[in-house]
DNA sequence: TCCGTATTGAGGC
DNA sequence: GCCTCAATACGGA
């Protein structure tokens, strides 16, 4: 019988609430930011778009010991680079590209939907760029809140105030 | 096919 | 500045 390929996931305490770490074959394929209740941080979880997997699992530690204190640390205002493999394979090829292009932005660093268009196959996708984001299920870790619109923040799946928070943490003042 | 975007730029006021 | 409107590429239904 063929192995199942499970998703494993982890729950996190931060100061700000509890998140969600998600991963399959030690690959890190999901991130959901702290919320108040345990049970708000899984809505976000199963409402993200996931690599195939056949069952959830619930484990009290994720493969990478340092992860938690490395989210503690960025939440607390330290320069923290996140270089874990990840997993996105679930999605088209434009959108892995963006996701891409997107985890590669360095911290404190901002671009334009249209500048990553432009590092992209198609320059003029600034709306698909956009797109592709907003599905992008390991926020923080493909740091999607340092892609804004031109003249003004763009958008958030976690709300605006979010992508606020996280730009003002690496002293992004807008 | 058609439709909705986490966009952009131009034009009118 | 703040409206519209059209151009535009992608992905889901």
């Amino acid at each position: 019988m063929r192995k199942s390929n499970s998703f494993f996931y982890s729950f996190l305490s931060t100061p700000l609430g509890t998140a969600i770490i998600g991963w399959q074959n030690d690959l890190l394929a999901a991130f959901v930011l702290p919320q108040p209740t345990p049970e708000e941080a899984f809505q976000y979880f199963q409402s993200y778009h996931l690599p195939h997997h056949d069952s959830f699992i619930l484990e009290t530690k994720s493969p990478w010991l340092d992860l938690s204190d490395k989210v503690n640390a960025y939440f607390s205002g330290e320069k923290v680079m996140f270089s874990e493999p990840i997993i996105i394979n679930q999605f088209p090829d434009y959108t892995r590209q963006i996701l891409d292009i997107t985890k590669n932005i360095p911290w404190g660093e901002v671009k334009t939907y249209q500048q990553v268009a432009q590092l992209s196959s198609q320059k003029r996708a600034y709306r698909a760029v956009g797109q592709a984001l907003h599905r992008n299920p390991i926020p923080l870790i493909i740091p999607c809140h340092r892609v804004i619109a031109k003249n003004s923040l763009g958008g958030f799946g976690y709300g605006l105030n979010w992508k606020l928070r996280l730009l003002t943490l690496e002293n992004i003042h807008l």
